[in-house]
DNA sequence: CATGAATGAGTTTTCATTCAT
DNA sequence: AATGAATGAAAACTCATTCAT
């Protein structure tokens, strides 16, 4: 797919091929990762190989395959870890002003997930444009739908809401959230403040969920 | 970036070498373009390649590079037809509706761009995500703002507006609605019916541009 | 199997991948066979690789490839030109001395057969042992059982021979022949004159027939 | 020639490198060599490595290298010890009926050859296939003149021979008996059953020594 | 103009072997 | 003695690109 000559994907587990046992191997896959984001960083995520992430670890080819078996691999453990990271600071937020106003609770949320977007824009943003595949890989515990499972968190919390009613509010909620989010890094317009951006997708989300006005009880 | 020994991108314009003027020339062009989305369909757009699509064309790959210098050049040109087309069609809807009310002329307008992102699908969504880097092209005449643009034309048959409220909008709403309209193709959720995301996107874009509050006259 | 990365026998011809069109072309494949001869006299046939033939040949690693796909494909091809051919000449000697007496038509085979041995002991004999997967490579046209069709064809002349028993024969004497011209050149005793080995090896088949009684009318 | 980066054969003898002296490397060299045997009726020995089979025999590739230098030294160590075994019983043999009747020595000597590279197969018949060069070992106690040997001894039994025709005649026996067994074994017709081949093969060499019409004394 | 043969740098991947721990 | 991490040379193979015909 990414890679001119991949292995056979179906063969090839997409993770660790052993784990590392000294200290001594924990840092050489340390210094796998970090040597992937530097070249990522630098020349983006498609024309990263396993040569020039080894060489640039300061390890040989071989001692990158005792550890990933494929640089798509490489990049799900760094996907991964920053993901769930990512998923449990929000889940924490949303748990702890749940009980706020609506206003406060889009606001709240909102801003960290913007801001979680921009400090790991890279991994979170620039990997997923460039590497759509590697979402797709079973058990990426992707971000996509993030932002919909905090608001049917929200949700849970009153009752006398219909279910489908719910569903359905929080995949439209989350198709535009994150589809904005995307939108917004991609372009970064000078026209429209990180701000005045911000503000404005809280208003129209919570103006959503308003118009729908829903009889919810405590 | 996408090929392993690019020529050299300041060296090489992405378009066409030269322009065909005789009618076997326009004959190849056209095989090659079509050569290059049947492949395209069948395994997507990351493994394409000059030798496999001038085989496909039923040409040697010397002819490919008489009119095109690089995959990517190929591809610019398809992208190109299509925004070029859709982008036309959007401008004709606009105008002709413009002086309906509000809620008319967001629906019919979001229904076009629904429609031509479906019917497009291959080049408009999937090309796009598959090359993002194509879409930085300097003079790739891309869709990103078409929305806003539309925003933008149907506001200036108002007068009394401030101009920099106006391009905040504009932007605002095309961020949104492009990245929804992206979103929604790459999950197309089965609990948000087609119908019901577009009457929430026309709901959801119209209440923000009414709680602007501005006073406006023909 | 022989080779460290080889290619999936199972989506790999293991034939000519085009044939050549041009006198240039033609000139390739010949240095390609010709480099994979000298290097086998050289060093044998187990270290043969893609890239010191195509080295050798004085071409590039790219062009081999688009002839052959593999060195087992190249070897193959080298075998069924010398095995066919020697087909040939032992099928026409056998047809031209079939009405000579036994021992007459036995020395005459076998003095072919050990000339052509000698003639090709690269091919026929080292690359054998050194490649024996090749052999088995369905459709490779093998000298193995080329002394019992031999016999068959003699026999053939002959009515009221029970057919069972000339394959019992053939079979054992194909596996008597053939295994002792193998041993034979490997191994080359100083103690065993070519000559005597000959005219051992034609007595002891001749008086093997014998021992059959057979009654034949011609 | 068989491995890649084989060591220097020159300073490299292909013996153990240290003679195991303590209980637990006594096991070790065990586990090593029956790993190898395993692997080896598993996959053939073309692709053996130092590491697959450290890896089956549960030790360290270090480990490995302290008891063998290469590959070819386990397989060397694993064939010299079945040869010698079957050398001895074949010895044994012949002593014990050297005064029989020539028919019967050659049926009894044949049977025991043909059972035991039935029985050693994979070490007699397939390692040697495959990995003719080590035989060329010097110092490899080969089974190739075996059957010649016990030719030579058999007629040391006699007084009035020609040393010469002996050896003559010794040495075209093991080229054809040995020739003969490993044809056989390679290729197991169905159209010739064991008991046929063996009988016939008896047959053809006692008829072969009586026609030297050797006068004897015992 | 078109052809297709040739190129060759560059990729992924393996595995015998060493050596610090 | 044993371990296992690290090595690095070498293999197979591809494909954008050029150029003589």
């Amino acid at each position: 797919m990414f890679n001119k000559y991949p292995a056979d994907d179906a063969t090839r587990a997409l993770t660790h091929r052993k784990a590392p046992q000294q200290k001594r191997s924990q840092m050489t896959v340390q210094s796998i990762l970090q040597a992937t984001m530097e070249l990522a960083e630098a020349e983006g995520f498609l024309s990263l190989g396993t040569r020039r992430i080894a060489e640039r670890a300061g390890i040989s080819p071989g001692s990158l395959y005792q550890y990933f078996p494929t640089v798509e691999a490489i990049l799900l453990t760094i996907y991964e870890e920053t993901a769930s990271r990512v998923t449990k600071k929000f889940r924490a937020k949303m748990l702890s002003i749940m009980e706020a106003p609506m206003e406060t609770v889009g606001q709240k949320t909102l801003e960290l997930l913007l801001k979680e977007y921009e400090a790991n824009q890279l991994i979170l943003h620039q990997m997923v444009i460039e590497r759509p595949q590697l979402m797709m890989t079973p058990g990426a515990a992707s971000l996509e739908r993030l932002f919909g499972a905090g608001v049917r968190l929200y949700f849970s919390q009153f009752s006398g809401l219909n279910e489908r009613d719910v569903e359905r509010v929080s995949f439209f909620l989350d198709i535009v959230v994150i589809g904005s989010l995307r939108s917004y890094l991609s372009e970064r317009p000078l026209q429209l403040s990180r701000k005045a951006f911000l503000d404005d997708l809280v208003k129209v989300t919570v103006s959503y969920v308003r118009s729908q006005n829903w009889k919810v009880t405590a």
